[in-house]
This record gives C-alpha cells, structure tokens and sequence, in this order.
RNA sequence: GCCGGGGUAGCUCAGUGGUAGAGCAAACGGCUCAUAAUCGUUAGGCCGAGGGUUCGAUCCCCUCCCCCGGCACCA
C-alpha cells in the first residue's frame, strides 16, 4: 500500500551562496529519502524554499545599498540554481516573500491569537542610537561584565561562556555602525509555549523511532519552557495581521515563526499550482501520512518544539484547518544531521573557510560531491570535508569499485555481443550472485527507510564488490573464447547485478544512474531533469519554482526484468578520476580566499 | 556554568553485556576484461582516562579530560 509522504527539508537563508556544509546536513539525505519513496511508489511530497526575512538580509542590502528584496531575490535564484544542479528533486522549492506564504503565516498567526495562544509582553529591546534600528542581541559588542574581555557578544562571551544580556555590557556598542545602543520598552507578541508544555511532553515521549540526542534534547527542554517572542521590531517581515498593526511598518512577525510555516505553505502552493487546490491535505490532513523533517542539529528546537507547538496550537483551525476536519500532522521523524567541517575547522563564510555549492559543482561532478556526503557526510556525529579524503573516495570507491564494475560488464557484453546476452543454464553460484543483490532491494531500503544513510550506501558498494569478485573468479573474457554460451551467461547475471544495482543507486547517484540506464538500453526515464517553472500570483508577483515531472518517472524500487536482447550502447565511463593535483590546488585556492 | 551528542585500527567511520568490525591506506600474492581499475591473503586496536556494578564491561553506572551543538532577540 502506497503512503503519503512529507520530506520537509529545512529552508536555506538568502542572505549569501550556501556552502557544502548546508547540502550536506539537509539536502543531500533528503534527496536520497524522497527518492527511495518515489522509487517505492510512495506519493511523496518534498517541499522547501529560500528563507529571506529577518536582519542578516538587511544588513546585506545595507550593506549594498539595496532594497532587502533585491537580495532575496539574487540568493533566492543562486540557491535555487545550486539545488538544481547537485540534484534535489523538490516537488516545490519556493520561498517565504510569495503572497501564498504571507497568507497562510499570517492566517496561523491570527488563528493562535484568537485561540489565546499569543501573549501581548513588553520587553526592552536595543536600537542603534544612530539608524533607530532594532538591533539582535547578538549584533551587539561590549566588554563582558564576567571576565573584562573587550569583545563579548550581546548574548553571550565567547571568552568565558557566560550567558549576557546587552544592558549588562560595559561600553557596550553595535556592531554594525558602532553606535552605541538605546534601549527602550517594546511591545511584542510571545508563542505561549507552556501551554504547550504537558501536551508536548506527552508526545514526544511517545516518539521512541526519534534519533536519541533529537529525542532527549527536546524532553528536556520542554521542562523550562518560556513564552517566546514570535514578533520583532524591523521592516523586512511577514505584517502583522491585527487590526492595530496591519498598517505599520516598524513591527514585522519574527523570521523564524514564518519559516517553519514554510512547509505548510509551499505544499499550499504546491497543490495550487498543479491546478488541485485541495491536495496539499492528503499529506497535511492524513493522519497517515509521515512528515519528516531534514535539518542540521542548530534547528532541532524550532521543529521538536516550536513547530509542534504551532501546529498544535492552530490543530483543526483557521483557513486550512478545516477541510478535512482533522487537525494538521505533526512530525513523524525529525532527522537531524550534525556538522560538516572543512579540512579539520568550521565553516565560516566570514573568514573565507568556505567551499560554495557552486564552486564546487563548476569544477566536480554531481554524483562526485553526492556520493562522498552521502558516505562521509555528518549522519550521527560531525564529519570533517578534505580534499585528499573527497579525491580518495571518489577514485579508490566510485571509481574504482561501482564505476569500474559498469565499466568492464558494460565493455564485455556490448563488445561480444552488443546486447543483452541469452543465457544458457544458470549455476547455482550465478543464482547465489543473484539473490544476494537482490537481497539488496531490502536492507538498503529499510536502511533509507530509517535514516541510515551511510549505511544503506556502503551496502550497495559492498554487493558492488561482490559482482566484481564473481567477474574476476568466471572470467567471461576467457570463458568466452571456448563456450561462448557461458561467457553469455556470465555477463547476462553481471548485467542483471549491473541493472539492480543502477536502481539501488539512483537515490543517492540520479545523473550516472540515468546514464547508466541509457547504457543498458532503456529509453525510459528514472531520474530525469529537473525544472524550473514560473509562477504569477496576485498582484502580478512573479516567482520561480524547482520542482519535476517526477510522475513520468518509471524506476521502480523492485529487481528489474532486464529484457535479453535488449541493444546495448557503446560504454562511457560513469566518473572521471581526480588529478591527486587538485588537492593541492584546492587547498591554495581555500588559502587564498582566506582572511 | 547548565543541557544534549561524540571520543573505537594510520585515516574515515560502523557496532555489541560474552574472543573487537568495514572501507581506504600498508605488506604479500593472483589476474590483465576494465578509468593501472579488479580479486585473494596478512598485518594492524588498554574501544578517551580513572573508579564501580557484573562470572564477564568497549557497551550499564559514577567522576574526570577533550571535541561539537543548544541554552530561547543570528538563522
């Protein structure tokens, strides 16, 4: 039976190019999740998009002299363009500056309010005495009040660790114009989390299938649980829908609160662009549909807790609850993935220790990049990027093992025959071969199936090398010579293997599978372009949507019948080999950009 | 400081209350269809440190050290 499936991956910023460390903690696992599912005959629904309010993008279009939507606009199509190209096939990537996405946040926000769950508080808040801006704790510099040292942050001192607030700093300063901050009184609403508190407890005990630090981090902080500011003062944001705020322009619903409404709202849209308004609530309205959530170990709060919190707050409510009459879906799993570092330190954009998505897909392979974050990427614990390991893993591995493998199964048979072979008798090792990989089609999916990742990929390389060491024991290039049935024979099974393992691959390597399925002759599709589509909303809004025809896709998560007799093409290597040179030039070029 | 996660072979990482695992790197051997790829064999570890529970601990408990993240106005 076939199940209705959110991969809700989390939405990159649009204040700068993402680097590798952010494809590899969210997009890459989800991609391999949402794949498998379609593969599976699963109705997957896999939805995203470019975050763009809160303060960073000011500042970038400050910065610039730009209007913030100006930046949006530029990184919004710059990641857009990077998902494309490494690979993620989003039924919906869209963003958070769309008219849709301004309803549906602001239709949650107004159904929580009426509901009692939005406390009005009056806070201080800090504003730049010379741009009246409002300014993050965190964009405040002082001397810290613990220890005296000179650069601590508004929010707390990276030298001795204590927790801060910015009224405490000595001198205290910004750190964007270095003006010294005001701070007054500011009204603003608060998510009424402990309402949610007992509620919240209750169900996450109940989610024992949660990744044990996602499962217990969030137990515990339901423990402690304060009303949170879901409001801030700043121009670039969702309006408030209240009356008495419609129309202002200094108060603007706080960033974080409309992204996680982001998946909400691109299904929404989702299902409003293919022309069936209503379909966004058999995954949303389904109480048997999973929804799981991809994002990096930082984001695990706003979704275990937050999220949940809004979620059960609106329940049935509002413009979208309705419908269906049951409440929206709460997540099934939340797979959090932990940290890429790059060569042993911490990505950092500011200091130039960055690899930009795009850098590296204009020098390197998809499938390349894909399948060294798939194996080596932060799955449980954080995971280190080097040059040397990412060149090593693609020739000693990919290369080697998988792309050899095609190679020399691919070059006998079209050689010898040009086509599938007839078989004669098979043996029972040619049997044995064969259910093993077959065999394949149940432990690697069950391992995607829960989130392994890693390990569901070093399966299928390791049934890869059994193929490889059944040709090296039959030798069909000699066998050949004497019995050309048996050689036929021998690379009918390797080709089969070839052609099972092309399928188990596709979720993790979609660009060399496609080809490879090419290769063997099929002229169907099993992972095919991706596109991009536009769409006008009212008032002649116009955005951009990566999204597929993932309908026309055939794969099937299933032991192929490779049709004997089917006409083979001439072999192309799948994966080039690296030049043990880039490592050194890569890393010059990571010296260079350094500051 | 508090909370959570991690520390296992040279490297990257699995894993389990009962003699420690994989891939790569290394050494040796075989093969030469294949992108000098492949196949086989061998070697390699006080499982972060110390204590405890247990017949038995790498695993469970306690203490400590180191790394990562969160700690509620960065996203």
């Amino acid at each position: 039976m076939s199940e209705h499936i959110l991969v809700a991956v989390a939405w990159p910023y649009a204040s700068g190019p993402r680097h590798l460390g952010h494809i590899a903690g969210f997009g890459i696992p989800s991609d391999i999740f949402a794949r498998y599912h379609r593969l599976k005959g699963n109705h997957v629904l896999m939805v995203s998009g470019t975050d763009e309010h809160g303060t960073p993008v000011t500042l970038v279009a400050d910065r610039e002299g730009l209007s913030p939507a100006a930046i949006a606009d530029r990184y919004n199509r710059q990641i857009g363009d990077d998902l494309s190209n490494i690979g993620l096939s989003y039924d919906t990537f869209t963003r958070t500056t769309t008219h849709n996405h301004y309803q549906v946040t602001q239709d949650l926000f107004t159904t929580l309010y009426y509901k009692g769950y939005l406390l009005k508080q009056t806070t201080q808040g800090a504003f730049s005495s010379k741009t009246g801006r409002a300014l993050p704790d965190r964009y405040i510099e002082g001397t810290c009040p613990v220890c005296g040292f000179g650069e601590a942050r508004g929010d707390q001192c990276d030298n001795c660790g204590s927790q801060l607030d910015p009224i405490d700093l000595i001198n205290p300063r910004s750190k964007i114009d270095g003006s010294p901050p005001v701070f007054q009184d500011t009204e603003h609403f608060f998510l009424n989390l402990p309402a949610f508190a007992e509620q919240l407890t209750e169900w996450i005990g109940r989610q024992e299938h949660w990744r044990p630090n996602v499962r217990s981090f969030s137990l515990n902080l339901v423990q402690e649980l304060k009303p949170r500011p879901i409001t801030r003062d700043i121009d670039w944001g969702v309006p408030i829908p209240l009356p008495a705020y419609v129309d202002r322009t200094d108060k603007r619903i706080y960033v974080w609160f409309d992204a996680v409404i982001g998946y909400l709202s691109a299904s929404i849209e989702w299902a409003h662009n293919r022309g069936t308004p209503d379909a966004w609530r058999d995954w949303w309205q389904n109480p048997q549909a999973r929804h799981v959530y991809f994002m990096g170990k930082d984001n695990i709060v706003f979704h275990s807790i937050i999220w949940a919190s809004i979620l059960m707050g609106y329940g049935n409510g509002g413009s979208y609850g309705g419908g269906s009459g049951t409440p929206l879906q709460l997540p099934h799993n939340i797979l959090s993935s932990e940290f890429l570092t790059m060569e042993g330190r911490k990505f950092s954009s500011s200091r130039g220790i960055v690899i930009y998505v795009k850098d590296v897909l204009s020098r390197y392979d998809a499938d390349s990049v894909r399948y060294f974050l798939a194996i080596a990427g932060p799955e449980n614990q954080d995971s280190d990027f080097t040059w040397a390991e990412f060149v090593r893993r693609n020739n000693d591995e990919l290369v080697a093992n998988w792309g050899n493998l095609v190679n020399r199964t691919l070059t006998n048979a079209y050689r010898n025959f040009g086509a599938v072979p007839q078989p004669g008798p098979l043996t029972e090792r040619d049997q044995q071969l064969l259910a093993e990989v077959e065999q394949g089609f149940a432990t690697v999916g069950d391992a995607i199936d829960v989130g392994r990742f890693k390990a569901a990929l070093t399966e299928v390389m390791r049934l890869s090398a059994q193929v490889n060491a059944y040709l090296s024991e039959q030798e069909p290039w000699k066998v050949i010579k004497t019995d050309r049935e048996r050689g036929g024979s021998i690379l009918f099974i390797a080709l089969r293997c070839v052609d099972h393992l092309k399928m188990m691959m596709t979720p993790f390597l979609p660009f060399s599978s496609q080809r490879l399925h090419e290769m063997l002759g099929y002229t169907t599709t099993i992972a095919g372009p991706l596109l991009f589509r536009e769409y006008t909303e009212e008032r002649e809004h116009t955005h951009r949507v990566l999204t597929g025809d993932y309908d026309t896709w055939d794969g099937r998560w299933a032991p192929t019948s490779l049709p004997v007799g089917q006409a083979l093409q001439a072999p192309q290597p799948l994966f080039k080999k690296l030049d043990e040179q880039i490592i050194a030039e890569e890393l010059a070029r990571m010296e260079q950009s350094e500051h």
